[in-house]
DNA sequence: CCAGCCCCCTGTCGGC
DNA sequence: TGCCGACAGGGGGCTG
């Protein structure tokens, strides 16, 4: 559920609390939370400083002097800044804790079990299998037709593959592909020029209306600070199963592509 | 190279 | 009302 536009979010969240303090302290209550290509224990952070909060993909990425902390949100993870004196058990899904030295604490918490923390000491080999930053200047059109050529390959599942362009998630792989009227099945290669601009212009628009909606809240997201985002209530397709299409009254449609539900206007998106 | 399937895990919801 | 199965989907792994 967490995307590119909710991790962005939660970055620019949790950034100003982060950027400059030493942690203290740091504690993990559930021994999958690490990932497994973690080096050294969680409290190898105690008393580093952290030096910025960015975004790589579906990872926020934590850097500190000589090693990064990176967290994978998958489903229902979510991070916040708390006071530190705020209890535990004010959260029964906390998984882990980062002391700062100003009182404040960032905790992870993810009622699935399926986020993780990594600590690495070289981010670019970390994330060296993501593929391009969609919203990057550096992500051009033929940069993206790069992407599609010679792949004989259903579109959607191309837009998830975290290895071809990283970030896009189920929800707005759907918005995209409706919004320039593809079926989420049309191979990629099979695109003509007009069609793969278009996709190429939604994939950006739609991820960033997301950042500015604050993220999408369809059940799980929050912000850092609890509020829920309001990208949701601009989709065309994701989650409209039965409703009429925004663009031509046609019943949205509801299919499984790739073990994912899939929603799209079957009068929009033909498969040709 | 790619599709399909399983697994991880738990809260929520619809049907009976 | 309460139980049960289906569903949600990001990512890794395996098979054919």
């Amino acid at each position: 559920m967490p995307e590119l536009p909710e991790v962005e979010t939660v970055v620019r969240g949790i950034r100003p609390h982060l950027l400059n303090q030493r942690i203290v302290s740091a504690l993990t209550f559930s021994d999958t939370v690490l990932g497994s290509s973690t080096v050294g224990g969680f409290t190898t952070l105690c008393g580093k400083i952290v030096q910025s909060v960015t975004r790589r993909g579906k990872y926020v990425v934590i850097t500190l002097e000589d090693i990064a902390l990176l967290v994978h949100l998958r489903m229902t993870g979510r991070l916040y800044v708390t006071a530190s004196y705020t209890p535990l058990e004010a959260d029964r899904w906390l998984r882990a804790t980062i002391t700062l030295e100003n009182g404040q604490e960032l905790r992870f918490s993810d009622s699935r079990r399926f986020g993780r923390v990594y600590l690495t000491h070289d981010v670019a080999i970390f994330t060296q299998h993501l593929g391009a930053e969609p919203l990057e200047e550096s992500f051009t059109f033929s940069q993206f037709e790069a992407c599609l050529a010679g792949r004989h390959r259903a579109i959607k599942p191309l837009l998830l593959d975290q290895s071809v362009i990283a970030g896009i998630g189920n929800i707005y792989a759907d918005e995209s592909l409706h919004h320039a009227h593809i079926h989420p099945l049309r191979l990629a290669d099979s695109l003509t020029t007009p069609e793969r601009h278009a996709l190429y212009t939604w994939i950006r628009a739609v991820l960033q209306q997301g950042i500015a909606e604050e993220g999408a809240s369809i059940n799980w997201y929050r912000k850092p600070d609890g509020e829920k985002g309001n990208a949701q209530s601009h989709f065309y397709a994701y989650g409209r199963t039965g409703q009429p299409c925004k663009t031509c009254g046609t019943p949205i449609e509801k299919i499984r592509v790739a073990q994912r539900g899939t929603h799209y206007c079957p009068h929009c998106q033909p498969h040709a």
